[in-house]
DNA sequence: TGAACAGGCGCG
DNA sequence: AAAGCGCGCCTGTTCA
């Protein structure tokens, strides 16, 4: 017989995976929905337990959660679980439940999964945070709390964990979640935690020089403008009331767009009269973002000795993807000409005796959607080498294709893979209606099966309220989302293989010569010790290039993986 | 004064 | 009939 624990943890508000003052200071413990209890013992403030044992409750709790036939109920699994190490207790190898997970899996479309909301989500309770509670936050954080005061908060949490749990698990196993499809998913979690422990290492300094840099062109450039350009109440006065353009593009809300695209026609506009307003726009635009998003960020984010720790989210996607947060390393520019942004990987320093490498698969949605779609036209020439877009341009327009055609195949393949109309067909290429209509149909022409494979998907996630990824995760969709259901695949297929894929290449490094420290949907970050490229990057290209381990299908087209080194 | 929303932009 | 998909996070604006 098993037990089944809700637990919830309290700390004193500092991250345990890099701040040694992190500590937790008690621990709740639900048997059932409405029966918990606190164990405060290491606050600063009220009571602390001493009792029930002679030696103390941190070995009283080690014993009753170690116990093998005790399953754990948390929400949000990955941040209890250090907490639990925190205190010596080794949850790793156990079997638990991560209510959070459980909800996500089941209803990835709720638009929250904290405790709170799909508690009263599932017809339960709130949460209980009391007035005083939350005045004592207010003047000095979690760890100001007394005991006392975060007694019924805390064990209530416990209660509604176990609740939660009781709600939906059998949902959960209804959907054939429970077993291996969770059993991996506590692998991946582990496999997330170390990551997030290592964290990033950034080069400071070189982010302080961009902040003096950027914020000197800032000031420039207000001083000439004499308009905010973050406004757009000031944008308006200035390029549309001062200078008498008429207004290029409107917002949803019917007030003047001035974004990228807006800004573009203004600057066409500007150029013939020698203008550079819209250039210097963009650019203060470029820096404020760069500079609050990045530079600044990094530094006020970083643990005290250069090092990011980001925030994987399990729950972070409908798609199945991870999110990121706090910073979103996800995001990090990409190498370009632009001053502002162009070269923000140099921003990233591997440690000493450390180089950075990133490898990532070419085209990975697309070559899933041959896989799925069996198209011949595409498998055929992806089996024989060819750069997909090259093959399609060719298919397309001949072996004559111009540079242009090939770019537009490009950006209309990735549109039609994510379900857009004719309408946007038009906006992007700027086309006549008819003509619009031609292309989709060329481009259907020439990959019928791909079209066939989407509109299959489509009904079946109609009748079935979810199409399932090769792994089993569903994607549930309303009946008017049926067009998202080939995208579903593809987006969440390539998640699920990636995840897999990271699963794999945990096996065969180290950790220690060799590490994960990012993914980016379909891209893995690594650092590899001086000396043993040579060593762990074939081996990191072998393991990656090898999808068909996880599905025979998936040996019917190369997946090719690029590695070049990333930051400075 | 703070929350919520809108607009904008970074990534795959 | 028509629909580009999936995110995080910044500043400005609006409203309670």
């Amino acid at each position: 017989m098993t037990v089944v624990l809700g637990i919830d943890t309290e700390s004193n508000g500092r991250d345990y995976r890099h701040d040694p003052l992190a500590k937790t200071t008690g621990v709740s413990i639900a048997t059932s929905v409405n029966n918990g209890d606190y164990f405060p013992f290491q606050h600063e403030m009220g009571f602390n337990h001493v009792w029930p044992t002679f030696y103390g409750v941190r070995e009283y709790l080690k014993d009753w959660i170690e116990r093998p036939d005790v399953v754990l109920v948390m929400h949000n699994a990955k941040h209890d679980i250090l907490a639990l190490e925190n205190l010596g207790i080794n949850v790793r190898d156990k079997l638990y439940y991560c209510t959070m997970l459980e909800t996500h899996f089941v209803n990835e479309n709720l638009p929250n999964k904290g405790l709170d909301y799909v508690s009263k989500w599932l017809g339960g309770t709130p949460k209980v945070k009391s007035d005083l509670m939350a005045k004592f936050i207010k003047w000095g954080g979690w760890e100001a709390i007394p005991s006392d005061v975060i007694w019924e908060y805390a064990e209530h949490d416990a209660c509604l964990a176990y609740y939660i749990h009781d709600k939906m698990y059998p949902r959960f196993k209804a959907e054939g979640y429970d077993g291996e499809l969770w059993e991996r998913e506590r692998k991946f979690t582990d496999l997330i935690m170390r990551m997030e422990r290592l964290g990033v290492p950034i080069d400071q300094d070189l982010c302080e020089q961009e902040i003096a840099y950027g914020t000197e062109r800032m000031e420039t450039i207000l001083r000439e403008l004499k308009h905010n350009p973050m406004s757009g109440a000031d944008l308006k006065k200035l390029l549309i009331d001062e200078m008498g353009i008429p207004s290029q593009k409107d917002t949803p809300t019917g007030r003047p767009s001035f974004d990228k695209e807006a800004m573009g026609l203004y600057e066409t506009i500007l150029e013939q009269r020698n203008d550079r307003t819209a250039q210097a726009i963009l650019e203060y635009r470029g820096w404020q973002k760069t500079l609050s998003s990045n530079y600044r960020s990094y530094l006020e984010l970083q643990s005290g000795n250069g090092t990011l720790h980001p925030s994987f989210k399990l729950h972070g996607t409908r798609s199945g993807r991870l999110s990121c947060e706090k910073p979103n390393l996800q995001q990090i520019p990409r190498s370009s000409p632009k001053r502002w942004n162009g070269s923000l990987k140099r921003a990233f320093r591997a440690r000493p005796g450390y180089r950075l490498f990133e490898a990532d698969y070419s085209n990975l949605e697309l070559r899933l959607a041959a896989v799925y779609s069996k198209e011949p036209n595409l498998v055929g020439p992806l089996q024989q080498g060819y750069k997909p877009f090259d093959s399609m341009a060719e298919l397309l327009h001949g072996v004559e294709y111009t540079d242009q055609q090939r770019q537009d195949v490009k950006v209309q393949t990735y549109m039609t893979l994510y379900g857009s109309g004719i309408k946007r067909l038009k906006d992007v290429f700027g086309l006549e209606h008819e003509e619009a209509k031609k292309r989709r149909s060329d481009w259907f022409g020439a990959y019928p099966e791909i079209l066939k494979a989407s509109q299959k998907a489509a009904r079946l996630a109609e009748r079935r309220g979810y199409v399932a990824m090769w792994t089993g995760r569903r994607r549930h969709l309303t009946q008017k989302e049926g067009y998202k259901a080939f995208n579903s695949l593809l987006q969440g297929g390539a998640a699920e293989l990636v995840k897999s894929v990271m699963l794999a290449l945990d096996e065969v490094i180290d950790w220690v010569e060799c590490r994960m420290l990012l993914q980016v949907h379909d891209s893995v970050v690594f650092e590899i010790a001086i000396g043993t490229e040579d060593k762990w990057l074939p081996l990191i290209r072998e393991t990656m290039e090898r999808v068909s381990a996880f599905h025979p299908q998936f040996g019917t087209v190369p997946f090719p993986v690029d590695i070049k080194e990333f930051g400075g």
